[in-house]
DNA sequence: CTTGCTTATGGTGTCGACAATTTTAGCCGA
DNA sequence: TCGGCTAAAATTGTCGACACCATAAGCAAG
């Protein structure tokens, strides 16, 4: 039922070192990774026999992923992994343009030669895959998330870094795994990333902004067209 | 899907039916309060011990007090309230200025003609406030705070509301109880007010956005000069 | 064969208890 | 008198247990 791998490698684990934490973490990957499908119920006593645990732990873990929005919690009735709409879709990705925007406008005046740099790099390791790719959806899983999540990172705001990779960015990858993403923005998707790049890398923190509000302003609007004609 | 309908009349309380949600509620409460200074340890037992209940729920309570940013938590020496830095309260304001932008663009379009009406009347009872207290804070407890929740609702962007109400404005009364806000913008405030409540009134998202993010920026600006100069 | 009630099963919400760790109090020595 | 070591007390993290609720199975009546 649950493979529990240590390595940590995905990403965005918090992992302090209770038992809690690496139920959450592992509760988590697992969701993330379809191992528990959206809608399926989360039993605590079943997890924590599959963990070897008690039951408050597994609490603590599910009562925080419903925190997150990874699950969702009725009273007396307990948690399922949570199965957000496209409505819920669309509103995570309003609310995503405005605080990727004002990160975008942060990093710019805020990030080192050093992070702009890496940026840059990372980037440009992106290309390679788009050409291997051209019609991937480039934000399948990381490649994508990694950029944002630097820049997140970069705006030197800890609470809106906080925010964007540990609720946003796992939201938005239960929301993509349930409504299959638009294919083949990979490349202009791609070439949006540099300009942000480069407005970042001059220190233009309102264009940085303009910039990214757009290109997840496109994205929004590709999966609304998505949805709309199957 | 999530629904928004609270009965509870005062504000942010989730109260759900269960004795770890009255526990939230009333742990908020005191925390916003005052009554548990900042700083304050949290001792399980004995807030068990005072309410009656056993650790468990008290424990659930104290954990989502801790997501909300309102409890700081270190592992094997417990919870105390939150003593947020100036630094986090300016960078809350940046996070702050983003989302209410979003929220305020999205009212624009999206809130029905009685719901503008009743921000109308919200901001016209406000006037009669600060003609009898001029120098007020007009921030200072909840008639401020009531008309930005009015529009984070009117967005119709649940998540949006949900952050604003429940995650972001307990910790700004937080931070305002720790560093004495500006005195004096209340008139200024008010007139932001009005003119935003123009701008959703005619529809226009764009300069609704515009002006909302304009007048958390210079309540920001103003904490910022505040703070450099005692 | 279907419909409604009754019963059984499983789960959640809460409780008290225990080991491990942290904090405090007390004591000794300088 | 003060600083550091030791022991006691309190607190946290986790566990197993029990009542209440919800759903599923079984049964009776039509």
């Amino acid at each position: 039922m649950l493979n529990a791998d240590e390595t940590e490698a995905a990403g965005d684990s918090l992992g302090g070192s209770g038992l809690a934490a690496r139920l959450y973490d592992d509760l988590t990957r697992a969701i993330l990774a379809g191992t528990l499908a959206p809608g399926e119920k989360l039993s605590e006593p079943a997890i924590a026999r599959s963990f070897g645990a008690s039951r408050a732990p597994v609490r603590e873990a599910i009562r925080r992923l419903q925190e997150r929005g990874l699950v969702t919690y009725a009273v007396n009735q307990g948690a399922r992994v949570a199965q957000p709409s496209a409505a819920e879709f669309l509103a995570l990705l309003d609310v995503r343009e405005a605080m990727e925007g004002m990160a975008a406008r942060l990093a710019a005046t805020h990030m080192e030669a050093s992070e702009v740099a890496t940026l840059e790099a990372l980037v440009a390791g992106h290309r390679g895959e788009i050409e291997r790719n051209p019609l991937g959806a480039y934000l399948q899983d990381d490649p994508e998330t990694d950029f944002h999540r630097r820049i997140a990172r970069g705006s030197g705001n800890p609470i809106l870094a906080d925010l964007l990779c540990e609720q946003f960015y796992p939201r938005l990858r239960l929301c993509r795994r349930l409504h299959r993403t638009v294919q083949g923005r990979g490349r202009e998707a791609w070439r949006e990333h540099l300009r942000i790049t480069e407005a970042i890398g001059q220190h233009d923190g309102e264009l940085a902004e303009i910039l990214m509000r757009r290109h997840i302003r496109a994205a929004r609007a590709a999966l609304q067209t998505a949805l709309a004609a199957p």
